[in-house]
RNA sequence: CGGAGCGUAGCUCAGCCUGGCUAGAGCACUUGCUUUGGGAGCAAGACGUCGCAGGUUCAAAUCCUGUCGCUCCGACCA
């Protein structure tokens, strides 16, 4: 490709309205250009990164056994109200209404999609297992698009959806996929690391994300660093010792655990850290915090170490359904008689009480006397309060021990770039989606699906690739792999005839090669070419070509003096690496 | 949806608080000359409904009201 034959419209300045490194990359190097809010053009550079992406993806996933099919985007919202989804999904549609006011919808996603073909198509055993994937433009009506590519209202994803006829094999199904995902982002130049993940109001069973760490990421992960263990914060567990008091210390609690709640005055206090000063002096981890939400229009309280924060996906998990939120004052109010600050669950029985696995033989603990300015102390969980339901509601936090092998663990950022699930018969109940086995019952396939965000992949890379002069491209997904650079481009001039001459054979052998023929001074050029990135660059000036000799330059290497006639030797070798 | 901020040339921004000449700078763009190994210099030029609508005023980029858009923080996800 000639530079001035393309279009790379390079900016000097960075964009007010970007605010991280890689969202201000992609508008700087000219890969892509804002439409509007969450809606992109990709410029002929950024396109050429997409496509070798989307070939890695190919690749990866017709190694794996996959199939490619290309789904409508287009749908109609009776599959949503069949599966169920219609309500629960509404807030993400993007809808559109034909001539005769009939509303469709514009595809956040496919499950319904693809499992009506499978009801209609696969009758037998014998049929399975299949995977079926697309590469596609999915719609999401996004509460907030933000940085770029990362969270648009329009976005590519590849998704797979595999179907089973045993629990067994669509275990199988997910471990192909697995390993395909490793493969694909390792393809991509990315450290990615699988974690466990959160199912959701999804109902799987089992999931990982695949996480790229970066600062700017949407997703906390925590990990040990011994690879023991990754997780989502939001399924992350620990090996934390429950509220059981240390053996040092059993004695003096015994004595308390005889002792019945005691109401004390606590004029002013309304914060766990108050409660921990003098004179009052309750450790947090000897307090039990109480939480007020309404669970589907229904107050529930939820009880947590003073020192502990919820996890509100848990949550999610426990009560079976993402319809709730934290009661308001006047609420909590009118439930208990006494403001935040001062709630407890001691002798309360007229609503559920769920409480975190940390407070089980809790014992000596100080808790809200659900009374405006006094607090109960001597409080033993089990023993004082009905607590309908124990679970895991905690958020883990930095340092604890890992659950695998005790080293504490490690939080951060990350940005979620792939996402197998195991959907289990789900949707092919509802769709059903149900086949003869070999006995001849009729049972619901078990489904998998899996997702990678194509164009988020994309901009992950260059988050994780870059410096301060610009982005650093992994050989696979450059846009160009190789820019010649020549300083002068007069016609017959000997540095323009080199340059065209190494071009052509590059060209010849198959390389991605780009030639910056503009009539533009060396500064430009080098920074055009550092800003974008090629992996690498062949510089042809007057004073090596005295010499006989060129400059190869890894981008963010040292340059490589080199004999004029070695170089494309020397290119081809660096391009294998 | 709640909170914060911003809309002035293609881009980055000044001017607004305290209303007043023909609305500015740098970069980019056009032409010419010079320059030519790290985002060149000089000269000339082109580019604006000051987001939009309404109001106050002799006078509005500037003050007021409304509206639209964008960015950031929270709940959503690939």
């Amino acid at each position: 490709m000639l530079w001035t034959h393309t279009f790379i419209p390079t900016l000097k300045e960075t964009p007010a309205d970007a605010e991280i490194i890689s969202h201000q990359l992609l508008l700087r190097a000219g890969l892509i250009r804002k439409l509007t809010g969450g809606l992109y053009t990709f410029l002929p550079l950024g396109l050429r990164v997409l496509r070798k992406i989307e070939t890695i993806v190919r690749e990866e996933m017709n190694r794996a056994g996959a199939l490619e099919v290309l789904m409508p985007a287009l749908q109609p919202p009776e599959i949503w109200q069949k599966s169920g989804r219609y309500e629960s999904a509404r807030d993400v549609f993007f809808k559109a209404r034909d001539r005769a006011k009939k509303e469709w919808i514009l595809g956040p996603t496919h499950e319904e999609v693809i499992t009506t073909l499978v009801a209609n198509e696969i009758s037998s055993y014998r049929q399975l297992p299949r995977n079926f994937y697309q590469i596609q433009t999915k719609f999401r009506d996004e509460i907030r698009p933000r940085f770029g590519l990362m969270r648009a209202k329009e976005f590519i994803m590849k998704d797979a959806y595999s179907f089973d006829a045993s629990d067994e094999a669509a275990q199988a199904s997910y471990q192909k996929m697995y390993d395909a995902y490793v493969r694909i982002f390792q393809r991509c130049g990315l450290k990615a690391m699988p974690v466990e993940a959160d199912t959701g109001v999804m109902g799987g069973k089992f999931s990982h994300e695949f996480m790229v760490p970066a600062e700017t990421g949407e997703s906390e992960v925590a990990y040990c660093e011994t690879g023991d263990y990754a997780a989502n914060v939001e399924k992350a567990i620990s090996r934390l010792p429950s509220a059981e008091p240390p053996a040092a210390e059993q004695n003096s609690r015994i004595t308390q655990h005889a002792s019945l709640p005691e109401k004390f005055a606590t004029p002013g206090v309304l914060t766990i850290d108050a409660l921990t000063k003098a004179p009052y002096n309750v450790p947090a981890e000897q307090q039990i915090k109480t939480l007020v939400y309404l669970v589907e229009s229904k107050i529930v309280l939820i009880l947590m170490r003073g020192d502990h924060q919820l996890n509100e996906a848990k949550l999610t998990g426990t009560l079976g359904t993402g319809n709730f939120r934290a009661a308001t004052e006047e609420e909590i109010f009118s439930a208990l008689g006494a403001h935040p600050g001062s709630l407890g669950a001691v002798s309360v029985t007229k609503f559920r009480v769920y409480a975190d696995e940390m407070l089980r033989g809790g014992r000596g603990m100080t808790t809200g006397a659900n009374e405006d300015g006094f607090h109960l102390r001597n409080v033993s969980v089990e023993r004082d309060i009905s607590v309908a339901k124990w679970a895991e509601l905690r958020l883990v936090t930095a340092g604890e021990p890992c659950p695998a092998c005790g080293q504490p663990l490690k939080i951060r950022r990350a940005i979620e770039v792939g996402h197998v699930f195991k959907l289990g018969a789900k949707y092919s109940e509802a769709l059903e989606a149900l086949f003869l086995d070999e006995a001849g019952k009729q049972q619901p396939a078990i489904m998998g699906c899996y997702g990678i965000g194509v164009t988020r992949t994309m901009q992950a890379v260059i988050e994780q690739c870059q410096d301060k002069d610009g982005i650093i491209w992994p050989i696979s997904v450059a846009p160009f792999t190789v820019c010649i650079t020549p300083l002068n481009i007069n016609p017959g001039n000997p540095l323009i005839l080199l340059a065209e001459k190494l071009y052509q054979e590059l060209l010849s052998r198959g390389v991605d090669v780009i030639l910056d023929n503009r009539d533009e001074r060396p500064g430009v050029k080098f920074k055009d070419s550092e800003l974008i990135g090629f992996p690498i660059r062949v510089g042809i000036g007057e004073k090596s070509l005295a010499r006989g000799e060129v400059e190869i330059k890894r981008r963010g290497g040292v340059l490589i003096p080199i004999k004029a006639e070695e170089a494309v030797g020397k290119v081809l070798e660096l391009l294998k690496q």
